[in-house]
DNA sequence: GTTTTATTAAGAATTAGTCTAAATAAAAAT
DNA sequence: ATTTTTATTTAGACTAATTCTTAATAAAAC
């Protein structure tokens, strides 16, 4: 079962304020306002969050935010991704169910899908090279629906039975 | 059947030729080199590229490093990754199966694998969500065998039986 | 409440990658 | 073959994301 978003949100917090406790780290308010933020956004980049937060009136130093990101993935409460840009972009990641991405290649808007096979992929790799895995990466690339209509709608000239190059 | 080396270089080199043709530009002593350089890497980085050109004692800047980098993927020569770090990680792509990457966390070493399933589950994601892939990335982090077995002999007071943490 | 010291803010530094403008070298024209 | 044209190159300035530094601040310990 899953829990309500405000349970949840107390659960995120006892998390993160046991890892602290266990560091042996300070409890500060900078680090609990960005993980509050952090669970109200989808996938984030760690520029737009220190934007949104200095926003609403935090005072959080850039600083703050990369630091307090990585305490976060350390903990298992957020994740880190390399979508092929110059940026990483995170994810909230506590009691998430496993997923891969989809990005959009147009709109760069990010989708999520599940497919246990992956598993099964990673089980052979394991067995196969000795390899030790901590954790994956998939990602397809492409243009999404939305993207791909929009483009046959705009595109002078193209009929609706050729495909456009 | 898999050309010879010298065969395969003479391959790579005449489909630039024609690319570059085929779009006007010129054929410069730089791209060349640049090509021949890589055809010798696995993996590489743009830096290193840059460096290992200078010990050589070719004259070539940054700029025609990455330059000349994005024209070899735009022909299909070349493949860039972002594994994760800051930095994106190209290879030669050229006459290469289609595979996937280990990376260890320990030794940075990368490792090639290949696996159909990848394809099915590229079918069912563009059939499900309607979206129009172009390509993939997977990835596998965690430790290769030869760190791994590194770490048992190495971590004092490990026995054989019981799991490191 | 005071002291201690980890953490923060602000901005300097770094790093990967891009841009610029003068110099160079392919290709075209002579 | 030489000259002219212009794409390409080089070196270094610039940018953007991230990391580092140092004085100021605020948790936690006393």
């Amino acid at each position: 079962m899953v829990p309500s978003p405000a349970r949840h949100q107390e659960e995120v917090k006892k998390v993160f304020t046991e890892f602290l406790e266990k560091k042996k780290m300070r409890k500060t308010q900078e680090r609990f306002a960005i993980l509050e933020e952090i669970y109200n956004i989808e996938h984030f980049d760690a520029y737009s969050l220190f934007v949104n937060m200095k926003d609403k009136n935090y005072r959080v130093s850039r600083a703050t935010v990369y630091n307090t990101l990585e305490l976060l993935i350390e903990c298992g409460l957020v994740k880190r991704h390399h979508f092929g840009a110059n940026f990483s972009v995170y994810e909230k990641a506590y009691h998430y169910r496993q997923h891969d991405h989809l990005v959009c290649m147009d709109c760069q808007k990010i989708y999520e899908f599940c497919d246990p096979r992956i598993q099964n992929i990673q089980e052979m790799v394991q067995d196969m090279y000795g390899f030790d895995i901590e954790y994956h990466t998939l990602v397809f690339r492409g243009i999404c629906q939305a993207c791909e209509s929009k483009k046959q709608n705009s595109s002078p000239g193209s009929s609706r039975t050729t495909s456009t190059k």
